[in-house]
RNA sequence: GCCGGGGUGGCGGAACUGGUAGACGCACGGGACUCAAAAUCCCGCGCCUGCAAGGGCGUGCCGGUUCGAUUCCGGCCCUCGGCACCA
């Protein structure tokens, strides 16, 4: 065999192989070696965006998935894992507008190229069950479902006011909405009334807030929370504020009931004012009436919809002279509209308790309004200025009837006494509806057809797909099908009259909600043509694990979990939720280079072009341009970015160090859920040690492939330590492996080299035992490296085809000693090491303790108090 | 403000149910090989003290439980992430 390790010449014989032999199709009727069915296991990550090509955070995700995979169909399993593309998306359209290309062509050419790059990486991918989500026969299943929704009610068309993003041209979702700005493009996103179509994902709030809390055990701690905070349940009391005030028509406006929802309702004896939201039936009364207030509810309306700066704004509002009645002491109180008061969450309407609620407190002092203590914490309470207690909960007093109840009486007080005007106990979320239209192009089409005669008619479901053209190119003029006649012109499915369709599209988080359960249904399958999810989906769900960034925590995590119980409600799924457990990994960080140009601007480096200047402790001192030395600064590590120049492209690491290198190094940098700072020193050493691999197994290669296999009891004393380590490291690395962490893993492999290189001169039997052991736990990470000293070394012989050889257990005859090694601790101080028989009693264990030199010394002339033994770890003796 | 993670050597990180703190690697220092360099191999590497053997200190800070605490409990500090006028 080669005496040199030569990374490309192995991977691409290895992929060649792999290829040849179609190593990574799974069937569902999967058997083992004695015929018996497999369990199966889904193991499946968040599918790559085809921006060109790959980046570190997808070499991370994706090896971290085929990690798993591989080790898992070692150990018996029969694993799924998959690969496709989130396909549609703005930046085809804006790569169309820039280079001229239609963006299916672009969205092409990027997912060819990304796919062979996969390939090099040497992912365990079934490309056989491969589909991007533009491709028709994908989002057919889109339209379907979404008619089906429609017919159940789920999907629903409305106009209302919405995100509006001027800079992508489309309204975006309140999960797309981050700090005020378009979640894509950054710009500060716009009110607008516009009309569109509505998932209900409000209607499964309960839902998806009870499996958070009780069928998720397998998600992390964080995701959940942020899902539960996301849903934003409440529970209160909702009640009216009866009037008699009449819009301009002279119609009783929302039938003379002002409601409200307060988790607060001990609180009620405590209003002196109600506020209304800008948009609120009442406010637009007020406007009618008063010039000043219409100018007001304008500039509210116009206002910042940045929440994150709502949240700091000044409280202000404007006196409608509008009066409602208090339900239950029958006062008047005045309707003011505030800025404060959210059309979208309740009923756009609050009760003002200034004496209770710091919003209200402030609202009151700014307009001269009167505060009320209605409730006794047992704490001094002043109306001079405001206190975080006077929201503590306490006793009602001043409340006349309701005077000495608590909480939990108040409210029953509150809904029983209202309900004649509509009060009643509720729940409120936080969730809204789920606005799916997309003024954009490169996107699944609504299937809708506007009809003059017969209004909205949904495409019937033979007619399905409704296909996107495929060589439209946008010019930044808006949606090029407005102007598609071909496409626009269709005839009414009812009437039969012409008619046009829609075109508006269809969010791409539609896409990624389901896809997962595409790749579950093969082209094989019977009904593949015919159903939405083919039978064996019933096979592969839920997904066992599925892995992926972080960001992704609320959008697409809950999207999928709701349409998962939509679907089940359709009868297409026979469970509740869809990733069983679910790993975040997290992301890949670089170091931060920058000089501070002489007009304060700051200007970047690449850390390929820094070298840092180490002190002689070799500390970081100073660092410098590798070009001409002169002096950069440092500014920690962040996320790689081009405006940074701190990226890295792994196709330059794969070409200089190997794709196993690679692979081993973001494995061992950190476990899966943590950052993982970039080094170049990291991978160097990552090939350092796969060369060290390779050249232990080239030197051995004769007298490990004759060896004979082992002989436990011909051992002598070090060759049984020797393998004695070797399978101590295999437990711990089985465990970690168990544990999903990798990083251990990695160093339980350059442990068994370290062992295997110190024992060079041990029996032959125990190198070949030893280096079967390192090549199989290896493998998962760096598998071209394993598969080829395997078939080298004549493994296959013994054990078969890498890919599916049994993972190796622990032998427990090796984990067993004559002799074992203890700690003796004086008072919980480490003392000394001392060997005792393994069947030692627990008086002869003491009495060698005592008498170990390190123990006498700091024993000497004190009176032992007790002596504790650990059995096969530590002995304390206590002084 | 609320919710959820984290604070361990020069650095990334390890330590499973309370039982040798710092595994494994990176960086650094010393040595071997070499005309030389690279590569490779060997040794050292928490801090203080000591020629050494050894001793003292040490897992953000203060306290508690325990024979024994990075791990459990109470109170702080710092930091990262998410949410935030949600009534």
């Amino acid at each position: 065999m080669d005496a040199q390790y030569h990374p490309k010449q192995i991977e691409a014989a290895a992929q060649a192989e792999w290829t040849r032999a179609d190593a990574y199709r799974v069937h569902e009727n999967g058997l083992d070696r004695q015929g018996k069915p497999k369990p199966k296991f889904y193991a499946c990550s968040m599918l790559p965006y085809p921006s060109g090509k790959l980046h570190m955070g997808h070499v991370r995700n994706y090896t971290i998935n085929d990690m798993m995979a591989r080790q898992l169909r070692m150990k018996g399993f029969n694993v799924l894992q998959p690969m496709g593309w989130d396909a549609f998306g703005l930046p085809a359209e804006n790569a169309a507008m820039k280079n001229h290309v239609a963006p299916a062509k672009w969205t092409y050419d990027n997912i060819a190229y990304m796919k062979k790059q996969c390939q090099t990486m040497g992912w365990a991918i079934d490309w056989s069950r491969e589909f991007a989500t533009c491709d028709s026969a994908y989002y057919k299943w889109n339209q379907w479902l979404f008619l089906k929704m429609l017919e159940k009610g789920i999907a629903y068309k409305k106009t209302q006011v919405v995100n509006w993003d001027p800079v992508d041209q489309t309204v975006l979702a309140n999960e797309q909405v981050i700090d005020g700005k378009g979640w894509r493009s950054g710009a500060p996103v716009e009110k607008r009334e516009i009309p569109g179509y509505y998932l209900a994902i409000t209607k499964y709030a309960d839902e998806l807030l009870d499996c958070v809390a009780n069928k998720l055990p397998g998600w992390p701690a964080n995701v959940r929370a942020m899902q539960e905070n996301w849903i934003g349940k409440s529970v209160g009391v909702r009640f009216a504020f009866p009037h008699d005030i009449k819009d301009a028509s002279g119609t009783l406006v929302q039938d003379g009931k002002l409601f409200v929802f307060t988790t607060r309702a001990d609180t009620i004896m405590g209003v002196t004012f109600c506020a209304v939201a800008a948009e609120h039936p009442l406010a637009a009364v007020a406007a009618t009436r008063d010039t000043k207030i219409a100018a007001f509810i304008e500039e509210t309306k116009r206002g910042t919809v940045m929440e994150a700066d709502m949240a700091t704004m000044e409280k202000k509002g404007v006196a409608t002279g509008l009066f409602v009645t208090h339900p239950l002491t029958g006062d008047k109180l005045e309707v003011w509209i505030g800025n404060y008061v959210l059309i979208t969450y309740g009923d756009g309407a609050v009760m003002g308790v200034p004496g209770h609620d710091e919003r209200d407190f402030a609202f009151a002092k700014k307009y001269a309004l009167s505060i009320k203590q209605v409730i006794d914490a047992g704490k001094v309470y002043s109306t001079e200025a405001w206190q975080p207690h006077y929201a503590d909960y306490g006793v009602c007093i001043h409340s006349g009837p309701m005077d000495g109840m608590d909480y939990a009486k108040a409210i029953d007080y509150v809904a029983a006494n209202t309900a004649t005007g509509g009060g009643e106990k509720k729940t409120q979320y936080r969730l809204r509806d789920w606005g799916v239209s997309r003024q954009r192009f490169w996107g699944t089409p609504i299937p809708i057809i506007h009809c003059a005669d017969c209004g909205d008619m949904p495409v019937p479901y033979k007619d399905l797909p409704v296909v996107l053209p495929q060589d439209l190119i946008p010019d930044g003029s808006g949606n090029p099908l407005k102007n598609d006649e071909r496409f626009l012109n269709c005839a009414c499915p009812a009437c039969g009259k012409p008619a046009r369709r829609e075109t508006d599209t269809l969010d791409t988080f539609v896409d990624s909600a389901w896809y997962y359960m595409r790749y579950t249904s093969p082209n094989t399958a019977v009904d593949y043509h015919d159903k939405m999810v083919s039978a064996q989906n019933d096979y592969w769900m839920p997904m066992d694990q599925y892995i992926g960034g972080i960001t992704h925590a609320v959008l697409h995590l809950l999207y999928a979990r709701f349409w998962t119980k939509a679907m089940r409600d359709l009868g297409l799924l026979s469970f509740d939720e869809p990733f069983t457990k679910l790993l975040c990994q997290g992301m890949v960080l670089n170091h931060i280079y920058y000089r501070k140009g002489a007009r304060g601007g700051i200007e970047y480096f690449a850390p390929s072009d820094v070298e840092t200047v180490v002190d002689a402790q070799g500390r970081p001192a100073t660092y410098r341009l590798k070009t001409d030395g002169s002096a950069v600064e440092y500014d920690g590590v962040g996320t790689m970015s081009k405006s940074k120049l701190n990226g890295v492209d792994p196709q330059d690491m794969v070409d200089t160090y190997g794709a196993d290198a690679a692979r081993l190094f973001v494995m061992f940098a950190s476990p899966p859920e943590q950052t993982i700072e970039w080094s170049s020193a990291g991978v160097e050493g990552a090939q350092r040690y796969l060369r060290r691999v390779w050249n232990f197994a080239a030197t051995n290669s004769a007298i490990i492939r004759s060896a004979e296999s082992v002989n436990a009891t011909v051992l002598d004393v070090a060759a049984k330590k020797f393998r004695h380590d070797l399978h101590a490291t295999l437990k711990q690395a089985n465990f970690d492996y168990s544990r999903l962490q990798y990083n251990t893993v990695i160093s339980a492999c350059m442990k068994l080299l370290n062992a295997l290189e110190e024992n060079r001169h041990a029996p032959p039997s125990l190198l070949r035992e030893g280096l079967s052991i390192l090549l199989r736990v290896l493998y998962p990470a760096c598998p071209h490296i394993a598969h080829a000293l395997w078939s080298q070394l004549d493994y296959t012989k013994e054990f078969g085809d890498l890919l599916d050889a049994a993972w190796p257990e622990p032998d427990p005859a090796a984990l067993e000693q004559d002799e074992i090694e203890l700690v003796v601790q004086v008072n919980g101080k480490l003392r000394g090491h001392i060997r005792v028989p393994k069947v030692a009693t627990k008086e002869a264990v003491e009495h060698i303790a005592l008498n170990d030199e390190g123990v006498k010394r700091h024993t000497e002339g004190k009176p032992v108090k007790k002596i504790i033994v650990v059995p096969g770890k530590l002995v304390n003796v206590v002084v």
